[in-house]
DNA sequence: CTGAAAGCGCTTACAG
DNA sequence: CTGAAAGCGCTTACAG
């Protein structure tokens, strides 16, 4: 392995400046006229010998990593799974690389992580946030460093936002069920003051008020396992009197799911479901169960290209109003609430 | 936002030397016998005005970033997502953090990446190979820097290893269902000479010949999506004769499924089926799949544990034997394989 | 015990 | 059109 090359070693090889191997190297060629021919005689070099600019050095240099850092719940969550395969894609191909982390929505083990993001001169965030990190991100954006939020907004944070309609597509499967005869409608929450469960509980709520049908909420802490939150639900089963149920979130569907089938509950025949996030798992069981899907490579899509417009804009555009993408969701009507699907 | 502090801001402040404040960052003070006085002065220092040594800097400095590469086939694939996460845990708590990126078993993409992390310095690799990497593997541990192979070995890559006994448990698999009584058993596996997959096949293969039974083989090239798997599997089950049928991956698994279901075909009654790698879809579809089960966490554990042996160990030690830890699968006997679970 | 200085590999204002 | 030099923020051999 032979040592690797500096820009110095370029430019002696060649009897000329570093200076001038830098100007070629990042393109500013023409605007200092340097002539065409050497140029050419630089890169023609720089291609022979495999020379490689050290990126960490230009980093110290510029204060720009390209580097994306990116926040998720939790990585092996299909649906964050999903849109982090999509962000990577679209991150790589713009030759932006991504520094990842779940945070377990546990706010300390995320300041630390943006800390370490900082530390590391990342340029970007693409952030699915826990509550309580309005200070944080504030800092962030005030250091110049653009911040994408997703899945969830926070309050007092005033930056691009990438979601869907939660308070309406909850509401519009609570119609659904009514719409189909169900009259004593459970849901199963967490017990989370993130914005997006608070506008899908309120979704829900609201929709029983119209039609002025009970509620029968369940709201589960964040840190419980599967095998808790099977057990929490286990338990909310024995004590409510319902005839269909909705879940919050994928893992809440999948942990009730499990719940469901241990005590031999027909769906939907004693019992409706509906799952929030699609994936593999509903659209294959037996039998499959209706859904609100979100649009995760459109959420991907969104929240990459809005940081990315945000860090290759000029300087002064940084100031530009904030935006906000609402998404649109689909309802899934499958077996599980009577659909033939 | 204040402008951020260096070494040498705090070395002025305190009216000392740049070297010994980095002496007490880095934990040299007893080495260097700087006074407890001392020591205690700049620590409280430091701690009120909240400096943190820049990470690049260090990094330009000594050669080491603290970053963990890891390459995976795909990190919306349970599998890999599942195995991504628990890294990710034991790489933060001990001070690393992780470059990720998809290979989606392309060769030069993969070498791209590789470029690129090199690039950025990164410490340590872990790694799911796509075929014909062995150069590439070669030049980084050349290079001092340790990689670490899971789920695949390369021929030719003389490096650390975390897997499973791909052949013993697929044969295992093969003879439960001879066990049960099928005779007519098909397996659906990548057109992959990779390790695992030639192995899983021969596994297959081996168990039939033992008992003299026919083979029903089916591979798929890894770049089709999910409705082109569904559909090759369509057709195979069209042109083929079978009673049990053994998937070599669990994306495999779910898009036999989805042709299996389209079909009405009835399991296990008409078609036993085992899928490879466990997940919720297996675990939750009705009847559930019988599933190969690959201890995740332990292989994560594994891998991340012997990347950072290598990573902390002296110099000398470096050149020690590579390690190869195979794990011990399980197989859980579920009813589309006339299990009761 | 402590400090002045070189150097990691870049970029870029300044000067010509 | 091109170059010498400072500086990004560290670490560490060398000297005292």
């Amino acid at each position: 392995m032979k040592k690797k090359l500096s820009i110095s070693d370029i430019a002696r090889s060649l009897n000329i400046s570093v200076t001038t191997v830098s100007f070629i190297l990042n393109g500013k060629a023409q605007e200092k006229r340097i002539s065409d021919e050497l140029v050419k005689r630089v890169q023609t070099f720089i291609d022979e010998v495999g020379y490689k600019p050290d990126s960490l050095a230009r980093s110290l240099r510029t204060g720009k990593s390209n580097i994306i850092g990116l926040l998720v719940e939790d990585i092996s969550n299909p649906f964050f799974a999903g849109i982090a395969r999509q962000i990577e894609d679209n991150a790589y191909r713009k030759g932006y690389k991504i520094l990842y982390s779940s945070t377990d929505n546990d706010l300390e083990k995320t300041r630390e992580l943006i800390q370490m993001f900082r530390d590391r001169h990342v340029d970007g965030y693409i952030i699915a946030a826990p509550q309580g990190l309005e200070a944080e991100l504030n800092a962030l954006i005030e250091a110049g460093r653009p911040v994408v939020l997703f899945d969830r907004t926070v309050e007092g944070v005033d930056t691009d936002y990438v979601g869907i309609d939660n308070y309406r597509s909850t509401a519009e499967a609570v119609q659904m069920l009514i719409g189909q005869g169900f009259k004593k409608i459970g849901m199963i929450s967490l017990a989370s003051t993130q914005s997006q469960m608070k506008d899908r509980r309120q979704g829900y709520i609201d929709a029983l008020a119209e039609h002025k049908l009970p509620e029968h909420l369940l709201e589960i802490p964040f840190t419980e396992n599967g095998e808790e939150i099977s057990a929490a639900i286990d338990q909310y089963l024995d004590s409510v009197n319902i005839d269909a149920l909705l879940f919050a979130t994928n893992y809440l569907a999948v942990n009730g799911l499990r719940a469901i089938y241990r005590r031999n509950i027909a769906i939907p025949k004693e019992l409706a479901v509906v799952a929030f996030d699609d994936n593999d798992v509903f659209e294959l069981s037996n039998p499959s169960i209706t859904a609100i899907t979100q649009p995760v490579a459109d959420i991907a899509l969104a929240s990459i290209s809005m940081l990315l417009e945000r860090l290759t804009s000029p300087r002064r555009d940084k100031a530009k109003e904030s935006q906000t993408e609402i998404l649109n969701t689909s309802l899934k009507i499958r077996r599980s609430t009577g659909g033939t699907e």
